[in-house]
DNA sequence: TGACAAAATTCTGTATGCAGCATATTTACG
DNA sequence: CGTAAATATGCTGCATACAGAATTTTGTCA
């Protein structure tokens, strides 16, 4: 199921160094893992057109599983396929992101009210317990594991909102930016800010209060375009 | 890209009768759209098992591009992959339509303010046009048509928004509920009141009242609920 | 030297074949 | 007669091979 495949990636986003080598059980599911990675590590760069040869060598795969792979990540909106001359790393336009930006805004708004209906009180404390590891990374000043905790605190709010349609598109649009929003630089105020803004999150959440996490999660989306707009 | 295909999709969603032959030049595409119709038209049912071969020799293609296509229409969330098993159609409950319907309603009212801010004079037009037209045939109780139309309808004005990430999610989840929606069989009273619905549509479109169109829009979307929840 | 045309190469698109797994059927045994 | 094991069948997953389109290279002429 494409949710499950979106959301397993989600929590293990940004893999560092080097990859272990393709599982024999399930290729499609880990070809798609890997190229996306690829996708959003800047391993293929955007624009970049898609060799199929040398890539599923790399991989050490022949063409056909991944050539399935290609299509389904051009379904996900991360590759554009042109007839006769194969996929291409799609390029995000400023404009690209910012809608994107809006709608995750929405969609995030969304779940914020729903979420503090629906969620368990062990979803709230799993939650919890990631935004606390996430503060301790801050501290560290270990930027890759607390983005890494970041963008899995918002999937958690999503799939937590009880609304698997919500948490799949907001997943798709999450994948999409997720390459931009990394290598977006932020300064010491801004990364302030945003844990702030995450502070503000979890208290609302902890006191179930939909309102004022939605306004949060919009406001902090809002935020984000600030954040990257420089490093489209 | 995945949204032009959609959205040519959305604009030609049930083709009556008997199919043109696959055409050689995008076989891809061809196979997207084809095997999407069957879905939508219920030619394979939900629940059902894909067999490759059988299918493959119906469309008269062979297994490789059919394969790429189910992995795309995977993607999407028409189908459900399993690994072995190969792909079945996939079975919306309940739950998932509702939820589905409460995001639609959500991004189409996102779309209803956007779309009163950056729609041209001539988008309106269009769209107005679809909707006469889309009168005719309910005059004429013609339900098929009228069904296109009012599907066409709602995807001009979320292309018509100028926010292409809107579109194309909206676009997806469309392509979801749209066997639903068509099933679902409304009564006389339902249906005048969703032309009544349209025709506030249309006006609040006209006079570029985006708060107005949104909640409209809006509401509209809740109303389906009732049209569709006793047909799943 | 630059531009155009033709040939050669490379890559994509599709079909086919085979291995392995899942399922259906048969057979043996309680 | 029912249940379980064993066998047989069928289907999926993957690799490879080939045909045709796209691109690059080479050659020729102005």
């Amino acid at each position: 199921m494409a949710v499950r495949a979106i959301a397993a990636a989600l929590d293990d986003p940004l893999d560092d160094a080097q990859r272990r080598p393709i599982v024999r059980h399930n290729l499609h599911d880990a070809i798609v893992s890997r190229v996306r990675d690829m996708i959003i590590e800047g391993t293929l760069a955007p624009g970049a057109r898609i060799h199929e040869g040398h890539l599923g060598q790399e991989l050490g795969v022949s063409r056909t599983p991944l050539r399935e792979a290609l299509k389904y990540l051009a379904s996900e909106g991360l590759l554009e396929l042109s007839p006769g001359r194969g996929a291409v790393v799609r390029k995000f336009l400023a404009k690209d992101v910012k809608d994107s930006l809006i709608v995750l805004a929405n969609l995030e708004s969304l779940a914020g009210e729903l979420v503090c209906k629906n969620a368990s009180d062990e979803d709230i404390a799993q939650i919890r317990k990631m935004h606390d590891e996430m503060l301790r990374h801050y501290a560290a000043r270990d930027r890759l594991v607390y983005f890494k905790l970041n963008q899995s605190i918002h999937s958690a709010i999503l799939r937590a909102s009880g609304n698997s349609a919500l948490a799949d598109v907001h997943g798709v649009l999450q994948a999409r930016l997720r390459r931009i929003r990394y290598i977006g630089n932020e300064s010491a105020e801004k990364w302030a800010a945003a844990v702030a803004d995450h502070e503000e999150m979890i208290a609302a959440l902890e006191e179930r209060n939909g309102k004022r996490l939605a306004k949060i999660l919009a406001a902090h989306m809002d935020r984000t375009w600030d954040r990257v707009r420089d490093s489209i």
